[in-house]
DNA sequence: TTTAGGG
DNA sequence: CCCTAAA
């Protein structure tokens, strides 16, 4: 069963915390708008703007699925799942899910302002914090299920879900939940057609109380003054995002008819995407939980995967501890960012539509942009570059509305047999990993990179009437970051459609990890960075190959997107931020279970060679498996000896013939056998010798 | 690198 | 499947 699946990260939300100051500054402009002043922002600005709000959606990450109450994971779901039938140990393939390709959009609305909440509920946090651990493993990894001993049982067939870049212009509908509250406010943004907004509760959505509690910087906009706030707000909304809460970020889907749900309907929406050739192979990696956040590899690791046939592996370890290293700073940075925007917005450095000028340099750093000449710290803007100035007297506005960002491609596989909250799991941690990480924001001007930042929008030409289509956005992980060629892991296998390609390209500079689309009648912005970011592959390429034309291109095109992401495997976008994801230190390998002719294979050559000499065995009956390592065959031909013994009753996953296990079992006690008179004989040998 | 076993 | 001690 294959489910694609659009995941839209819904870009509008990502608001950093007005001050009083910024709320006067607010009304200002405000009015300044109505006098249609000129809008005096130059590239860079644009860019912090946008990298600020993500970055403050980065509280979506890892994290907060391990801090999630209780619940465990955030509800990846909410629209259709949840709505119908939802039990959560419901296989999936009871929902009528069996078609080929079920699409569903997912879109990712909400925020929710988590620090404060871990606050409050500590006690609960810890024991959801283990939960969400473990939990995850449960579904695309062996861990968890293998322990309750219904690991393979569970894989009768690969069911596929594919978060993917949407390919048309949605429109885009948020909601603010409100964790402690248990309240829910929905806010709709934007319909498809007219631009109208439905605020259902200003109060709420201006709300910035929680931020502010964690960021332990109290501000009057605390305050529940709605007249207040209000001006903010719809300053905000002006430029397309609205102040929500910020830290969890929830998956909404979204179904354009709620019946829909069962994922039988396929989105008319999602035609560009094709449901993968194969079934077997693309998915993504499972980020393991804390068990795998290690400090530090030990030497030994060092050594023994300096070997040619664990080097990608340990290059990927270790390149994920970096990631981690900087992951650990990361609420550190957002906090700082989080500081800095506030001050900017009390200086007054909030520009016109909301966007504020100079986050600071805090924010990892450059991750705004990469001219070391910007300007950094709170900023005035008239401190801004003369060629700014310069631009001052025109009166063009430059009204920017992004859509949402695109969260790239995913592909996750899960069995048939799993449950909705494994699935939701699993999206949740595909998608966590991809937002989760440091990103900053690229602009591209016709599909092309504009790397000044300190151009005006002006300047860089896109400012008058130049639509909106030739405007996108990109997330790109923080260079500091140099993905390093992650994508290696496996890669021995790449079938010739696969992607090496795109990501050996885009290796050097990482590829585009996701899209902004930007919709609406602006003009656009220059900007500069843009350096794509490598997407880390895993790989499981040998069996499912993703031609690369798939998908992507596709959509692209579809979506208007004016930037185009390279065609890759979706497996690797997937990856992409296995950033310093805590989750994804060590990435543990899909489980793919043994198939019955790969078991009557195996037992073959057991029987044939004997126990002991499993290298033999994999050159003989898994050469061409990459997947197959020795290790794996000899412990699934110790899982076939365990399941032989116990009654079938107590047997999961794919059945494996009776006839096979009982040869496993006597291949299994003549070997045995041999293996005793092995140790056996060398004694009288010795004896006879001595 | 392989084996062998525990987790 | 992972991790590792041993070989």
């Amino acid at each position: 069963m294959v489910l694609l699946k659009r995941l839209e990260y819904g870009f509008n939300g990502y608001q950093v915390p007005p001050t009083p100051r910024a709320a006067r500054s607010a009304r200002r402009r405000c009015e300044f708008r109505r006098k249609d002043y000129v809008q005096k922002m130059c590239a860079f600005d644009l860019l912090a703007t946008v990298a600020g709000k993500l970055l403050l959606e980065g509280e979506c990450s890892p994290k907060s699925v391990d801090t999630f109450p209780d619940k465990g994971q955030p509800e990846v779901v909410e629209g259709s799942v949840k709505k119908g039938e939802i039990g959560d140990n419901k296989p999936l393939e009871e929902k009528s899910c069996e078609q080929d390709s079920c699409e569903r959009n997912f879109l990712f609305t909400e925020i929710v302002s988590q620090a404060p909440n871990s606050i409050f509920h500590a006690n609960e946090l810890t024991r959801g914090q283990n939960d969400a651990c473990s939990r995850p493993a449960s579904v695309i990894t062996s861990e968890s299920s293998e322990k309750v001993g219904s690991a393979e049982p569970m894989f009768n067939d690969d069911c596929k879900l594919r978060l993917g870049i949407f390919p048309h212009t949605l429109d885009v509908e948020s909601s603010v939940y409100r964790l402690e509250g248990e309240t829910e406010k929905q806010i709709k943004i934007e319909s498809p057609n007219n631009r109208n907004l439905a605020i259902n509760n200003r109060a709420d959505m201006c709300n910035v109380g929680r931020s502010e509690a964690w960021d332990r910087k109290p501000s009057a906009l605390v305050s529940s003054d709605d007249s207040q706030k209000f001006p903010f707000c719809s300053d905000q909304i002006l430029c397309g995002s609205f102040p929500v809460k910020q830290d969890v970020v929830k998956l909404v889907t979204r179904d354009d008819d709620e019946k829909s749900r069962g994922c039988t309907k396929p989105s008319t929406t999602n035609k560009a995407f094709r449901p993968p050739p194969h079934v077997g192979d693309c998915r993504t990696r499972k980020f393991l939980p804390s068990k795998y956040w290690k400090p530090t590899p030990n030497s030994k690791d060092k050594e023994h995967y300096d070997s040619d046939a664990e080097r990608c592996n340990y290059l990927n370890r270790n390149n994920s501890y970096k990631r981690q290293r900087s992951q650990r700073d990361y609420p550190f940075k957002k906090r700082k960012f989080f500081d800095c925007s506030s001050v900017s917005n009390s200086d007054e450095g909030i520009s016109s539509d909301g966007i504020c000028s100079v986050p600071e340099n805090g924010f990892g750093g450059g991750a705004l942009g990469s001219s070391p000449s910007l300007p950094r710290g709170p900023t005035n803007p008239t401190s801004l570059p003369n060629n700014r100035a310069s631009f001052q007297s025109r009166n063009s506005h430059v009204k920017l509305k992004i859509k949402s960002f695109r969260v790239p491609e995913l592909f996750i596989e899960v069995p048939e047999s799993a449950t909705v909250g494994s699935l939701k799991r699993t999206v949740m941690e595909a998608v966590t990993a991809i937002l989760g990480g440091e990103l900053r924001v690229g602009v591209l001007l016709r599909g092309k990179k504009i790397r000044d930042d300190n151009k005006t929008l002006l300047q860089t030409g896109i400012s008058h009437d130049n639509k909106l289509d030739s405007l996108g956005f990109t997330l790109e992980p923080t260079p500091t970051q140099p993905p390093p060629s992650l994508c290696l892991e496996d890669c021995p296998f790449q079938l010739p459609c696969d992607t090496p390609q795109p990501l050996a390209r885009y290796h050097p500079t990482p590829n585009v990890g996701q899209i902004a689309h930007l919709q609406g009648n602006l003009d656009t912005l220059s900007n500069p960075t843009g350096t794509n970011i490598c997407n880390f592959i895993e790989s499981d390429r040998d069996s499912a190959p993703f031609p690369p034309n798939m998908s992507l291109e596709k959509t692209t095109t579809d979506s208007k997107a004016l930037v185009s992401v390279p065609p890759m495997k979706a497996e690797a976008l997937a990856m992409v931020p296995m950033r310093k994801s805590k989750q994804s230190e060590a990435q543990r390998r899909i489980r793919r279970p043994f198939t019955v002719s790969e078991v009557e294979a195996l037992v073959q050559a057991v029987e044939k060679l004997g126990t002991g000499r499993w290298r033999d065995v994999k050159l003989r009956a898994f050469d061409n498996a990459k997947h197959r390592t020795y290790v794996d065959l000899k412990d699934k031909w110790k899982t076939l000896v365990h399941t032989a013994r116990i009654s079938p009753q107590q047997r999961r996953g794919e059945p494996v013939p009776q006839k096979l296990l009982d040869r496993v079992l006597t291949a299994h006690a003549f070997w045995s056998q041999q293996q005793v008179k092995q140790h056996l004989k060398p004694q009288p040998e010795t004896c006879l010798l001595l």
